[in-house]
DNA sequence: GTTGCGATTGTTATCGATATCATCGATGGT
DNA sequence: ACCATCGATGATATCGATAACAATCGCAAC
């Protein structure tokens, strides 16, 4: 910046507020310098600016990576989230640093304005550890008593909920919940489910499965009918789940939705083309990014912003 | 650090120094200060550091994630990638700042010390685009003739060719390519395929499908069972193709892999426990990232690196 | 006793931008 | 003709770290 202002006979300062497009600069002097800036190829030192303006315009991700048979990020539906943040962001001039919980030790982390925690990886713990880095923070997944951060998520219970109307108002009398309720999300869509079947009286089953496979889909049905359970309706907490459940009682006789309804979670793609189609719950991922966004980026500007927790739709299909 | 200075009483470059261990002070007085700066909660001014040391330790990975029917990075299997670039890159105190190709603009790319380029976006005018930045580069995808940049890709045209070997050996001879050859990456299947199966005098037979999904590949076997043309064999380039056309070639009355054997891409979980099994090539995406990173970590550090291609392998399953 | 060297610590300049306050000429009202 | 005001530009200090070089001390060698 300084040979810019020598080779355009100008002072740093008055090269700075042209290119920032102040109005304090004559708006012909402006434009040359702007001309001369981009002809010699100037580029900015972001680190100098950041430094002088204490601000970075980087929010930090951090996810949970590691590969399991668990539910990771690296599902494809919760990385919609990363889309519908990385979008807003950029829309607002920031920029996206994508970290692993292990990696947030590295330097840039700190450099941040922002943290936006995705991932099971955001229990209370991983939550408080963060916490301490001092910085405007918003967390996904399933709001607590009283946590002093701010969440938003999709609305768990009301999942749990739809599901249970849908099963009443098919006359189904012997509900079963599969799927693993150690997840704080899970466990809030089995609290749903549990407490709208309550009020009609039903107590449901819950199959505890910890994989989000076909295979433990399966799995699932197979030991409930080799127990003699009667059963007449299945909510699996993830779709694979329901698909292996439809293929195991499909082969063990029985139909699907006649003998058994079946409802999954995520309304992933494959549900509609399934054989039959999946009924399943859809959560708005993207618009779930878009709002956590909005959420740390108020707080960087010193708004204000609140917990909040976005509706879910049942897509009834054939199961 | 001032601060720190004043209360510990001695210099800035001390602290320093102490923080970043150098053997230049004394080892008491090291911890001494260490000790010190942990319980004042000081923290390291990362934007600082940045410009002093003309380094931020960020990569840029700038991704496509328009969302559409076509392929994005969004997929599950690509975004394996940024996990093993991810772990590579932080394992080196390095951290990732991802974007879009619309968000390359922002500030903070510019700061970043390399990029990563990855998705379709990676075609020739945006990776000229980004080649102006002046930064170490490297790109996904499949190496053209005459890139000036490093490229890593897995090994496509061997993908194709295994996938004929494999139909060659099974006494099939009239195959069929299903799948979206303007994408470089398909382009160079089609051709290994192609090649392998001229080498037997076969020619395959191509037929065109944009989008990667479970309908498209059932529509692509109803023309062509339409068109009464003979075939006994499918390479379908996205493992949802190839499910979609096992589908509709069972719904015509066709047995697979009896009458007609085929083989997927990517081998996605849902592989192995479709029914029937499906055999499909799997290329390793993990090892893929690891590799990326690697290269321009040694771009960063003045060292040299090439392009360099990933061999696939096919899982042979019922199909 | 002095010179020299190694181990520690300190002084000053620097990375590249921007905020604050100062400067300067022109304009205009009285 | 004089002072106030405004528009445009500049001088300097500053953000918080680190590099290069300087300084100090103790101790050993001659």
């Amino acid at each position: 910046m300084a040979d810019l202002a020598r080779v355009a006979g100008v002072s740093k300062i008055t090269i700075s507020r042209a290119l920032s497009d102040s109005p304090l600069v004559n708006k012909e002097t402006r434009e040359r310098l702007q001309a001369l800036a981009h002809q010699l190829g100037y580029k900015l030192n972001v680190s100098a600016r950041n430094l002088r303006l204490r601000r970075s315009h980087t929010v930090a991700v951090i996810v949970e990576m590691k590969p399991s048979n668990d539910r990771t990020m690296l599902d494809p539906y919760p990385l919609v989230l990363l889309g519908g943040i990385s979008q807003e962001l950029t829309a607002n001039g920031y920029s996206v640093l994508l970290t692993t919980r292990q990696g947030a030790t590295a330097a840039a982390v700190q450099a941040a304005d922002g943290l936006i925690l995705l991932g099971q990886g955001s229990r209370q713990d991983a939550v408080r550890r963060f916490d301490k880095l001092g910085l405007p923070m918003v967390v996904w997944g399933a709001p607590g008593e009283r946590d002093e951060h701010i969440v938003v998520g999709s609305d768990n219970r009301q999942g749990g909920s739809v599901v249970a109307e849908h099963f009443i108002h098919q006359g189904r009398r012997h509900p079963v919940f599969v799927g693993n309720p150690n997840h704080p999300e899970i466990f809030e869509r089995l609290n749903g489910f549990v407490d709208a079947l309550a009020a009609h009286g039903i107590k449901p089953l819950l199959i505890r499965r910890d994989e989000f496979t076909l295979a433990s889909g399966m799995d699932a049905m197979h030991s409930l009918v080799e127990r003699q359970v009667p059963f007449d309706a299945v909510f699996a907490c993830s779709d694979l789940l329901a698909m292996g459940a439809i293929r195991a009682l499909n082969e063990m006789g029985r139909s699907v939705p006649g003998d058994v309804s079946v409802v999954g979670y995520d309304d992933m793609p494959l549900a509609a083309s399934f054989l039959p189609p999946l009924s399943s719950v859809r959560q708005d991922w993207q618009e779930g990014g878009t709002l956590l966004a909005r959420k740390v980026l108020a707080l960087i500007n010193d708004e204000t912003a609140q917990s909040e927790t976005l509706p879910v739709e049942l897509m009834v299909r054939a199961t």
